[in-house]
DNA sequence: GTCGGAGCTATTGTCAACAATTTCGTCGCC
DNA sequence: GGCGACGAAATTGTTGACAATAGCTCCGAC
């Protein structure tokens, strides 16, 4: 689905076999998770998300994922942080190899699984939210070349400090991470005005 | 409304002299910002935000009120900076009179302000939901007795670090009057068990 | 040739009736 | 006396039709 790309209840509900009530339902939903932007009378359309936001949705979550990462680091138990290990051995891996797929994956997995250690559900459900805005940013990182090898020492560092059980640290290495995230958008033209319209 | 209580649709629509399909909607919108909980097929019902889920809301607005006065204090311009002191006055003033409505009208709009300032529209965002949950907290929290004397130094502080662009002693001020306001809530006792119920 | 308005079309918003499901009370049975 | 099945009432979910609105096209006037 490109972004700006209008989206019309009938067809929707042809597409997918659906009553259109269900596919207002489902617009409405998806409005609220922030994928598509709802204008009254005027109907739904795939929201684009500009760099700038881009940036400071990254920027929202370093400020959390710090404040997971810290908690996680202290309260989660020593063996589910262990835990972490077998992810860093797996991106290791993937990058000698150079399985974007695999180390992409094991980010996510790696993000999720400190959220989730953190017991912080609050902190985690917003970072789903803000995730779930950026898919097509954080395709478009992976993909850069060299982008691996950067941010891999970040991550062990991230899981080295969980590990440990030093909380500042591992804040400290989260928001580090992302910062690293931030500088990198920072260096995306905004190139994208074709798909604003909507092509 | 009462945590907890039931909204059947028919005797909103009743209620407020709107039709079904409209309440359905709004509850929709409710639940999407967290207010209401939505089981499908049993209908709706406030949300009851535990003493547990009020402290994490709080952890996440420490994170993310740190950012947006780190960012206030280094980027906005210092002439809307400057108006902040006129709130710490009228703070100052409406904690000597005992006047407890102004004195918490006026803390909703300092932290408002210092959001709007920061330029970070997605964090505001984000901090607008969370507050959104926190209503029956914030309410009980401000008429706790000498809890105004305790807060408003941390309010200065934070109007000083912001007006003076320390971005670093902003954000650890912020930080420091929420982790007060976790303290405050660990200090209350659950006493809601019969409000869960839906009385 | 362009600007403004009328009418048309595509699309969203609203409504009332109907269907499906859950819940609660009642009855019978163990 | 308690447990489970049955049935009625309450409530939510779905559907289709209708109303209202926005955007576009076409026509006419200046």
């Amino acid at each position: 689905m490109v972004p700006g790309q209008r989206l019309v209840e009938q067809e929707l509900s042809e597409r997918y076999h659906a009553t259109r009530s269900s596919v207002r339902e489902a617009l409405q939903d998806l409005a609220a998770e922030g994928l598509v932007e709802l204008v009254p009378r005027r109907g739904a359309r795939v929201r684009v998300v500009s760099v700038e936001e881009a940036i400071q949705i990254t920027e929202c979550r370093a400020a959390l994922e710090g404040l997971c990462a810290r908690r996680a680091a202290e309260h989660a138990p020593s063996q589910r942080r262990e835990g972490l290990r077998e992810i860093g051995t797996g991106m290791r891996k993937a990058v000698a190899e150079g399985d974007l797929n695999t180390y992409s994956a094991l980010n996510r997995q790696l993000h999720d699984a400190i959220a989730r250690m953190s017991g912080q559900t609050v902190a985690e459900g917003l970072l789903d939210r803000l995730k779930g805005q950026m898919v097509r940013y954080q395709f478009r990182l992976a993909l850069r070349p060299g982008r691996p090898s950067q941010s891999l020492p970040q991550h062990l560092a991230i899981i080295d400090a969980v590990v440990a059980g030093d909380g500042a640290a591992a804040e400290a290495a989260a928001r580090a991470h992302l910062d690293s995230v931030i500088a990198e958008l920072r260096a995306t033209p905004e190139r994208d005005a074709a798909e604003r319209l909507g092509a």
